[in-house]
DNA sequence: ATCCCTGCAAACTGTTTGCAAGGCC
DNA sequence: GGCCTTGCAAACAGTTTGCAGGGAT
């Protein structure tokens, strides 16, 4: 758990000005222990569910860019009409519950290292991201 | 390399009619050895390039769409403003270039089994999709 | 006082939909 | 003829942008 005043600080040393729309979202979604996944629209409705103060959409968009900047956030591969988030920055897996439409982490452990035999010339690798969808069992 | 006639053939057995659309389509998309990916907007910008025949947006969605159903595309997991299709349907998987925002197959020989040790009771792996993302080396 | 940030509304982009006209069987 | 398909335009959803007013430093 971290208070408001280690928000501040937080933003302050990103150099954004800790306004009260970006520490209610910091609040939000760094004001406790575990991570998770998340939508703009989640964030919106989590949001207004609450407080009583109204963010702006427009606003919650700037911020979440902002952090993701930042590395407070990434954002998660899936197609997907919505842009999916992850409080977890760290590098690990997802399972995607096609039914549900919900991202599931997989921890590091759960998955055998992944090795890229091949290269490209030129370029390097970024970022290695599994995506497993699971379905029902029939 | 396939015929026109196969492809009348190929739709016919699925239950769509061959048009003259979906069998421009089809020529772009199948008459071809080798498979690769597009968004629609490339598919769209291919055709009107080869023919001068003009195919309605709607259309090539609508195409793509049953194509998908019946498995002759599928779609590719990425987070991009754009869905992008695969010609290839097999198992495999994927470099993406971040600067050119194109895609690369990975052979499976290139890359080491996955092996998942988690499962989600009730939940069956309906697939496991690696993205390598690359970009410039620096 | 300055510069950054917010909130609104309008704009934008990729995609979907409704419907009348046309084409395939 | 009947049903499916096309093409257009309008609708839609998520996201971005321009700008005037408000807030942080």
């Amino acid at each position: 758990m971290l208070l408001k005043t280690n928000f501040i600080e937080k933003l302050r040393n990103s150099g954004l000005r800790p306004t009260k729309q970006r520490l209610m979202i910091c609040d939000v979604l760094f004001n406790t222990d575990k991570t998770f996944h998340f939508t703009i629209n989640d964030l919106s409705k989590i949001i207004s569910e609450k407080t009583s103060i109204k963010i702006s959409l427009a606003t919650i968009y700037n911020t979440i860019h902002a952090f993701e900047k930042k590395r407070y956030l990434k954002e998660i591969s899936i197609n997907s009409s919505q842009t999916y988030f992850d409080t977890n920055i760290s590098n690990h897996h997802h399972f995607f519950d096609e039914k549900e439409g919900k991202l599931i982490d997989l921890k590091n452990e759960d998955v055998e290292p992944i090795k890229i035999k091949k290269t490209i010339p030129g370029k390097k690798i970024k970022s290695i991201e599994v995506l497993v969808k699971v379905n029902l069992d029939n």
